[in-house]
DNA sequence: TTTGAGCGTCATCAGGTGGTAACAACGGAG
DNA sequence: CTCCGTTGTTACCACCTGATGACGCTCAAA
């Protein structure tokens, strides 16, 4: 991601993050032009109004130097002219600010798609791997078997990974306010997680109690 | 190019044929599926408002078939949400009207610059192999004879190989929007196909159950 | 009109899943 | 040190889910 707004880039890599993706950013067209070239990423969102090189000048050096990944051109211009010359340039789409998140992430998907690339959807912690694509769980490789409770509440962990949460809240997350159920039915769910993927469910490093409150996942 | 507005389509076909493309046209939604089986073109333009087959079963469809040219969905629906919906059915590019021609002209012009290659027609998952130009299945030389629906659920299977599929997912691709069936009717489906196409149907290996959830197949 | 293939639904069954209860372990307060 | 509230663990079993055989509807070909 080549962009010089710091507001938007947190917002995107956030979302992106969110997503599955990994995502590396310059703040000035040099910079990004380098990343480019050293990291190959899958694929380049590059906003035009760049300090240094311009936007367009990026792209043109990225086809240039026969570099092949997708380039979403992401900017206020929004004139048909400006479409096209960036088009033209070699950029495979082109937004305009504003733009909805979700539109831009399903071009971003598209475009991945016909790639050939799996879209990511897996997050590492320590040795642990989890695939939400797949909804499969391992660790170094090994596959653990999880039930679709265990699995839902390790997913649940992932995404607010390091926030303490109160039972009630993972009751409401992951059994839904339609179940009525216990509090200690977390407590015994989260057991039985542990045994599955802590190196020592005696010593638990995953998943911390946290007393009087509930837990906390540590990613 | 399917859609129905004779203007737009004499409008479109003009400026397209002065660019130098061929173009062949269709006034439905199933004339134009038809053409898009039969001609394989380079691209399809698609309106979404059509008579007879909707714009986005259109679409899907031609996923389902198998056919990988690119699709750019044409329609006066600007809103994000139906962005979304069309680019996820597998569209590459979504252009609301009004629209500029120029920029239509270059978006097209992208797509096609990154879509010369040929697509790889089979796809080989240990013994078994797809064959989506033929339409046609088999194991070590041997053909597996299957119906369209069993057909149609492997060929999105190897699409979506590796990713857990709700049943949901799996109706939507596959049965289409039109069809009021219930989720058992894919569990069904799945039996049939496992039947035909696992070494040991009891123990599957290449569609796995994901409880609660539906499905994933191993690519 | 008959026949058969394809496909959706139903009923049944086996096995897995998860909630609860009961008890153990732990830890903080007094 | 004791008490008590909170958390961890185990056992049990009701319930749900998915697999599958059976059935019937529809449509097209003979």
């Amino acid at each position: 991601m080549i962009e010089d707004d710091a507001a938007i880039l947190f917002g995107l890599r956030d979302n992106l993050q969110r997503a599955g993706y990994e995502v590396r950013s310059a703040g000035d067209g040099h910079q990004g032009l380098e990343l480019a070239r050293t990291l190959r990423p899958h694929l380049v969102l590059l906003d035009l109004m760049l300090p240094g090189l311009s936007g367009h000048e990026v792209c043109r050096r990225i086809r240039v130097d026969g570099l092949e990944m997708p380039v979403v051109m992401l900017t206020a211009l929004g004139e048909e002219a400006q479409v096209v010359r960036g088009l033209n340039l070699g950029a495979d789409d082109y937004v305009t600010k504003p733009f909805g998140i979700g539109e831009l992430m399903a071009r971003i998907a598209a475009l991945l798609r016909r790639h050939r690339r799996v879209i990511p959807d897996v997050v590492t912690i320590g040795s642990l791997e989890v695939d939400r694509g797949a909804r499969r769980v391992s660790r170094e490789g090994v596959e653990i078997e999880l039930t679709p409770k265990e699995y839902g509440l390790l997913e649940f962990f992932t995404r607010k990974s390091g926030r303490a949460l109160t039972r009630e809240q993972i009751l409401d997350a992951v059994w839904g306010d339609s179940a009525a159920v216990t509090d200690r039915s977390v407590d015994r769910a989260v057991t039985t997680l542990r045994s599955k993927i802590e190196e020592n469910p005696n010593r638990p490093s995953l998943i911390q109690t946290v007393p009087q409150v509930g837990y906390r996942f540590e990613g």
